[in-house]
RNA sequence: GCGGAUGUGGCGUAAUUGGUAGCCGCGCUAGACUUAGGAUCUAGUGUCGAAAGACGUGGGGGUUCGAGUCCCUUCAUCCGCACCA
C-alpha cells in the first residue's frame, strides 16, 4: 500500500489511547527520567504551529528516553484559571468554568493529532477543587511559617511565638519587615490585633498595605513580572501605584538562595542572567547622615559606592520618603508639596517617558556627612525610587551620571574623589583609579577604599555593611474572580486560615463577574458566602502563579486524596530533569516555582530544592504575514501621470503644481500652454466650466481627467495629452470609463507603490508563494468584491514581512490542516527540521513538502506499492555503515538536543539504502526504531507491518557498533600553504611518516611543489595534511 | 545607556575538539517517465570565469602550518534590563 499518513495516524491514535501504550508508573527497578513542558493556558484560539514546537521536541526527547530503558514521566495538563477566560465571562456571562472546558476540549484534540505520548491518566487542572485544594494547602503552609536568616529556611510560626514569649523579637534574624524592637513582656501586653498585625511582618505570605500595581481597566493588581512599560503584559492596559492592603508572599527571604541555586542548574545562560538582574544584589554600605536641624533623627541611605564619599556635595531623597515632612522648611514648603504631589501622582507610564527631565526642589535643609562633618543641601527628587534601598540617596556627582546630570541642572558643586577622569565634563563612574580629595583615605585603590571606608564607619557607628536585593515581595492577591480562593477568613478585622479538613474551599457562584458597587472583588457578590455562616472570607482570588508554581509534583501523584502527592511518589520522581518552554516565563513561573520548590523543601516534602534541573526555551515562530497594497486613487494618479509628462516625455516641459491665486492645478506646461488638472469625476464635472474659463483668462488650455482613467487607461490619456500638446483640438473633459468607486490594489513591485498605496494584511491562505488568488481574495470580503488589481505580468506579487504570529494578522498556521494534508509525522519532523530549537523562526510552510517527500521515499524501503518487500538477506559491509553512522548521530544529537540535525541523518540514511537498494530486515528493523521518536505513527504501522505484536514505544533503541564504521582507507585532503589541492586515499593505518612519504611522492603534489622542497609538512592522522612550501 | 545572543548561498540551515566551508532540505535549471502532474526518478546549482583558476562565513586587523570556529576592533539585527544609588 501507498503511505497514507490519515489513516495509519488514525490507527494508531486509537490503538494506544485504547491500550494505555503511554501510562507509567513508579518503577523502582528502572531509572526514572521526567520530562516536563511549561504548563499551557488552554485559549480559546487553540494551537498554531508555533504551540507544538517544544512539545514535539520533548515528546522525542521523552520516547528516545523510553526506548533507552528509562522509565519516562511525561504529563500535560492545563493552567486553566486566567484572565481570557473572565475576560469572555464579563462580556457574554457565560461561566469561565465552561469557556475553559470547552478550549480545553479542543487543545487535547489538537494535542491528540500530533501523536504525543503524554500519559493523560496524570493530566491536572488548576481550576479543579481537587487541585486547588493542595494550593490553598500550600498557602496555609505559608502562612505559618517565617524565615530564618541564621538558619536559612523556613520556620514555623509557632517557634517564634515561643521565642516572643522569651525574649520578644530580640536576637531573632529574621526576614522581616518588623523595624521596631519589643520586649516579651510588651509581646504579652499586645491586643490580639496587635499581636496578628506584628506576625504579618514575618510570615511567609503575609497580608500589608503595599504600593501596588494597580490596573483599573483590568480592576485588579499585578505583580512586577506582570508589568511591563507601565501596561500590563496581559492586555496592555495602563497600570498604576497605588496603596492598598495586599497578600504577598515574602520572596525576597529567599533571594540568597534562588541566587545560589542557579550556579546548580543547567539552565539556557541568558535565562540565569535574568534571574540574576531580577534579584539584583548588590553589596555596599548602609550610611547615616544626621539631620542638620535635627540632630536625633538620621536620614539613612544605601550606597555601592562609599569609597565616594568625600565626593557627596548634597543629597536625594525620594518624593514618597517618610521624612519629607521634617526636612522641608517653612520657606520650601509650599514648592516641596507641589512637587511631591506631582511626583506621586504621576502614573507609571508618565514617570518612565518623562525620565530624561531632571526635576527636583531643595527641601531647605542640610544633613552632615558623616566623614567630613561638613553639611549638604538635601533635595527631593523623583529620580530616586522610593521602593529601592532606603529611599534616599548621597549624591557624588564626580562619579555618578544620574547626580552628574542633577548637579548639572541645578549648579550644585562637583568634587573629584577618584582619579582618572574628568568630572567637570561626565561623571567618573569607572572603579579604576585612587582616591583623592579623601582626607586619610587619599591614595587607596577604589576596592581598599570601600572595604577601609566601611570598617570606619562601622567602627565609628555611622555604617553598616550591607545586602542590598532588587528582588521585591510578589503581591498575591488579585481581585478577580477565575482563581483559587483565598483559604482565609476574619474575624474581628484579623486574618485566619482555614484548617486543612476544611479544604478544599470551593469558589462560590456569582450572579456577575464585576466587581461590587462599592468596588469590591466579584468573590463579595456571593451569596451567604461566609465562614460559618459568619465571618467574611478573602474576596480576592489568588494570581496565575499559584497553581503553577509546583504543578509539576502533583502529576507525580495526581489522584492522591490524602496529601499533595505521597512520599514515595516524590522520593522515586523527585524532580524534573528536563523541562521545554518559553523564556517569556524568567521573571514570573520561573522564579516563583523555585521559591514554592525551596519553600517545600525546607518543610521536607521534596528531596531536591531545585525543580528543574535542566531546561531549554524553544524559540518562537513567527509568523510571515502577506500584504496587499489598497491604491489611495488620488495619490496614484498624479503619481502616475507625473512618471510620464515629467520632463520632456511629452516634446514640451511639464512642471508640477500651477499657482495663480488661489488657484492651484497639479501640472501645467509653460511652453504649451496647457494646464491638467485630476479629480473624480464628479467633481469634474461640477468644475469644468469655471476651470475652462479661469484657464481662458490666463490663456491657458485646460485638460481633465478622471481618476480612475488615469489610473486605468493611462495610454489613452496620454494620447490625449500627446494631441494637445501637438495643438490638436482635444475635449476638456472626457470620461473614458463610468465606474462606481471600488477598491484597487497594486502589485508589490509596481513602482512608484510606497507612494500611493498603503499595505494591509491578507490571510495567507489566500495566497501562495506570495501570488494572491485574486478570485479568492475577491470572495474574502465583500468590500473587495469588486476590487480591481493592477498586476506585474498576469500576477499580483504580494509584500511579506516576518511578524508575530497572530489572528489580526492574518498569518496563523493552524497545524490541523498541516496534519490532514501531510500528516503529523510530517509535521513533528518538520518543525524539528527548521532548525535549532532555541532559535526563534519564521514559520514558512515551502519546506514541508521536502520531509513529506522524505517520509515517502522512507515507506518504500519497506512498500512496494501494496507489497512488503523486506527480505531476510544478511547485511553487507556498506549497508551496515549506512545504518550504523545513522545510530550513532542521531543517539548523540538527541542527547545534546540537535533535533534538526537527527533529520539531516534520517534523510541521508533514506537516500543512501535507496541508492543500494537495501530492503533487509537487518537493517531496517533497527532504521524504524530509531526513527521512531521523531515519527511514532509511520513507524509504528511499518514495526507492526514487520511482524511485532507490541508496540514500538517498548522496543530497544539499537546500539551502534563502532566496527562497522571502521574505514580500511581514509581520503586525506592535501592543502598547500593551508589551501585544498587534492583528496589522496591512502591506508587508515598508515603512520605519519607514511602518510607525509605518500603524499609528497603522490603524482599531483609535483606540480604543486613545483620543484620546491617543502619547509615543513603537518601530518594530523586521519583528518588532514598540510604542506607549507 | 548597560547586559546577553546572533550575523555562513536566492531561502531554512550544517560543519560536536582550530583541520576538505556549504551536509540535509526548499527553491531554481535541464532532462526521463507520463494523457496529465502539486507523483516519481536523473543531473546540475556559493560568486566570478570558456577553462585553468581566483574569490568566498557582516567589515577591518591579529594569532596559527591551518580560523566560520580563538583574540582585538567595528557595524547590523534581535532579546532582556533600564533612573537599582
Amino acid at each position: 500500500m501507498e503511505y497514507n499518513h490519515n489513516s495509519i495516524e488514525a490507527k494508531w491514535q486509537k490503538y494506544w489511547a485504547e491500550n494505555l501504550i503511554y501510562s507509567v508508573i513508579e518503577d523502582e527497578t528502572r531509572e526514572k527520567y521526567y520530562v516536563l513542558d511549561m504548563f499551557p493556558y488552554p485559549s480559546g484560539a487553540g494551537l498554531h504551529v508555533g504551540h507544538p514546537l517544544g512539545y514535539i521536541a520533548s515528546d522525542i526527547y521523552s520516547r528516545y528516553k523510553k526506548l533507552k530503558g528509562y522509565n519516562v514521566l511525561h504529563p500535560m495538563g492545563y493552567d486553566a484559571f486566567g484572565l481570557p477566560a473572565e475576560q469572555y465571562a464579563i462580556e457574554t456571562g457565560q461561566h469561565p468554568a465552561i469557556t475553559t472546558e470547552k478550549n480545553i476540549a479542543r487543545y487535547r484534540e489538537q494535542l491528540d493529532k500530533l501523536g504525543f505520548s503524554f500519559d493523560w491518566s496524570r493530566e491536572v487542572r488548576t481550576s479543579d477543587a481537587k487541585y486547588y485544594k493542595w494550593t490553598q494547602w500550600t498557602f496555609i503552609r505559608l502562612f505559618e511559617h517565617w524565615f530564618d536568616n541564621d538558619l536559612q529556611k523556613a520556620v514555623p510560626i509557632s517557634v517564634l511565638l515561643e521565642k516572643f514569649e522569651k525574649e520578644g523579637n530580640y536576637g531573632i534574624n529574621a526576614a522581616t519587615s518588623m523595624e521596631e524592637d519589643f520586649s516579651a513582656i510588651a509581646w504579652k501586653e499586645m491586643t490580639e490585633v496587635e499581636k496578628s498585625d506584628v506576625l504579618m511582618h514575618y510570615r511567609l505570605a503575609y497580608l500589608a498595605d503595599t504600593m501596588v500595581n494597580w490596573c483599573p481597566a483590568l480592576g485588579t493588581v499585578l505583580a512586577n513580572d506582570e508589568v511591563s512599560e507601565g501596561f500590563s503584559v496581559r492586555g496592555g492596559h495602563p497600570v498604576e501605584k497605588k496603596n492598598m492592603k495586599q497578600w504577598s508572599l515574602r520572596i525576597t527571604a529567599y533571594s540568597d538562595r534562588l541566587l545560589e541555586g542557579l550556579d546548580r542548574i543547567d539552565w539556557p545562560e541568558n535565562i540565569k542572567e535574568i534571574q540574576k538582574n531580577w534579584i539584583g544584589k548588590s553589596r555596599g554600605a548602609m550610611l547615616k547622615f544626621v539631620i542638620a536641624h535635627e540632630p536625633e533623627k538620621e536620614l539613612e541611605i544605601f550606597t555601592t559606592r562609599p569609597d565616594t564619599i568625600y565626593g557627596v556635595t548634597f543629597m536625594s531623597v525620594a518624593p514618597e520618603h517618610p521624612y519629607i515632612g521634617l526636612l522641608t522648611t517653612e520657606e520650601q514648603k509650599s514648592e516641596v508639596d507641589k512637587y511631591v504631589k506631582h511626583a506621586l501622582n504621576r502614573s507609571e507610564r508618565d514617570r518612565i517617558s518623562d525620565a530624561k527631565n531632571i526635576s527636583g526642589v531643595f527641601t531647605g535643609s542640610y544633613a552632615i556627612n558623616p566623614f567630613r562633618g561638613k553639611a549638604v543641601p538635601v533635595w527631593v527628587a523623583d529620580y530616586v525610587l522610593g521602593g529601592y534601598g532606603t529611599g534616599a540617596v548621597m549624591a557624588v556627582p564626580g562619579h555618578d551620571s544620574r547626580d552628574h546630570a542633577f548637579a548639572k541642572h541645578f549648579g550644585l558643586p562637583i568634587i573629584e574623589v577618584i582619579k582618572g577622569g574628568n568630572v567637570e565634563e561626565e561623571a567618573y563612574e569607572s572603579k579604576e583609579g585612587v582616591c583623592i580629595n579623601s582626607g586619610h583615605f587619599d591614595g587607596l585603590l577604589v576596592p581598599e577604599a570601600i572595604e577601609a571606608m566601611t570598617k570606619y564607619a562601622e567602627e565609628n557607628g555611622f555604617g553598616v555593611s550591607t545586602i542590598n536585593y532588587r528582588l521585591r515581595d510578589a503581591i498575591f492577591s488579585r481581585q478577580r474572580y477565575w482563581g483559587e480562593p483565598f483559604p482565609v477568613y476574619y474575624k474581628n478585622g484579623i486574618p485566619f486560615v482555614l484548617s486543612d479538613d476544611e479544604l478544599p474551599l470551593n469558589l462560590p457562584e456569582v450572579d456577575k463577574y464585576l466587581p461590587t458597587e462599592d468596588g469590591d472583588p466579584p468573590l463579595a457578590r456571593a451569596r451567604d458566602w461566609k465562614y460559618k455562616g459568619e465571618f467574611e472570607y478573602e474576596h480576592s482570588t489568588m494570581p496565575g502563579f499559584a497553581g503553577s508554581s509546583a504543578y509539576y509534583f502533583r502529576y507525580m501523584d495526581p489522584h492522591n486524596e490524602n496529601e499533595y502527592f505521597s512520599k514515595d511518589a516524590v522520593n522515586y520522581w523527585k524532580s524534573v530533569d528536563f523541562y521545554v518552554g518559553g523564556a517569556e516565563h524568567a521573571t514570573g513561573h520561573l522564579i516563583y516555582a523555585r521559591f514554592w520548590n525551596k519553600f517545600l523543601f525546607d518543610l521536607g516534602l521534596t528531596p531536591e530544592d531545585e525543580p528543574f534541573k535542566k531546561m531549554i526555551n524553544q524559540g518562537m515562530i513567527q509568523g510571515r504575514s502577506n500584504f496587499v497594497y489598497r491604491v489611495k486613487p488620488e495619490n496614484m494618479a498624479e503619481y502616475v501621470l507625473w512618471e510620464m509628462i515629467r520632463g520632456k516625455q511629452t516634446g514640451v516641459e511639464f512642471k508640477q503644481n500651477f499657482k495663480e491665486g488661489h488657484r492651484r492645478f497639479d501640472f501645467y506646461s509653460e511652453e504649451a500652454k496647457i494646464i491638467i488638472e485630476i479629480k473624480r469625476q464628479k467633481s469634474l464635472e461640477k468644475l469644468a466650466i469655471p476651470y475652462e474659463e479661469y484657464a481662458k483668462e490666463h490663456n491657458y488650455k485646460i485638460i481633465l481627467f478622471n481618476i480612475v482613467d488615469v489610473i486605468l487607461h493611462t495610454d489613452k490619456v496620454l494620447k490625449r495629452i500627446k494631441k494637445a500638446v501637438a495643438g490638436e483640438n482635444v475635449p476638456v473633459l472626457d470620461e473614458i470609463e463610468t465606474w462606481e468607486e471600488v477598491p484597487i490594489f497594486v502589485s508589490a513591485n509596481i513602482s512608484g507603490r510606497e507612494e500611493f498605496a498603503y499595505p494591509i494584511h491578507v490571510d495567507i491562505n489566500l495566497v501562495d508563494s506570495d501570488i494572491l488568488n485574486i478570485d479568492s481574495f475577491r470572495n474574502w470580503r465583500p468590500e473587495y468584491e469588486n476590487a480591481r488589481f493592477i498586476l506585474e505580468g498576469e500576477k499580483y506579487v504580494c509584500g511579506h514581512e516576518v511578524e508575530k504570529m497572530s489572528k489580526s494578522k492574518y498569518n496563523v498556521q493552524n497545524p490541523d490542516d498541516l496534519v490532514e494534508k501531510y500528516g503529523a509525522d510530517t509535521l513533528r519532523m518538520y518543525e524539528m527540521f527548521l532548525g535549532p530549537i532555541e532559535q526563534s523562526k519564521p514559520w514558512d510552510t515551502k519546506g514541508i513538502e521536502g520531509v513529506y517527500r522524505f517520509l515517502k521515499k522512507f515507506w518504500r524501503l519497506y512498500y512496494d506499492h501494496e507489497k512488503l518487500i523486506v527480505n531476510e538477506d544478511q547485511a553487507n559491509e556498506a549497508e551496515l555503515k549506512v545504518l550504523h553512522k545513522c545510530i550513532k548521530k542521531v543517539d548523540e544529537d538527541i542527547e545534546r538536543f540537535s533535533l534538526n540535525t537527527c533529520i539531516s541523518s534520517f534523510m541521508i540514511a533514506t537516500n543512501e539504502l535507496h541508492d543500494l537498494k537495501c530492503h533487509k530486515r537487518e537493517i531496517l528493523e533497527p532504521l524504524v526504531i530509531t526513527l521512531s521518536s521523531f515519527a511514532p505513527h509511520i513507524t509504528e504501522e511499518l514495526w507492526s507491518a514487520l511482524g511485532h505484536e507490541v508496540s514500538i514505544s517498548k522496543a530497544e533503541f539499537p546500539k551502534y557498533n563502532e566496527e562497522y564504521l571502521k574505514e580500511s582507507s581514509i581520503i586525506y585532503p592535501v592543502s598547500f600553504n593551508g589551501k585544498r589541492r587534492f583528496e589522496l586515499s591512502l591506508p587508515a593505518d598508515a603512520s605519519k611518516e607514511d602518510v607525509e612519504k605518500m603524499v609528497l611522492e603522490a603524482e599531483e603534489s609535483a606540480k604543486w611543489l613545483d620543484g620546491k622542497t617543502p619547509k615543513k609538512v603537518i601530518v594530523v592522522p586521519g583528518k588532514i595534511v598540510n604542506i607549507v612550501i
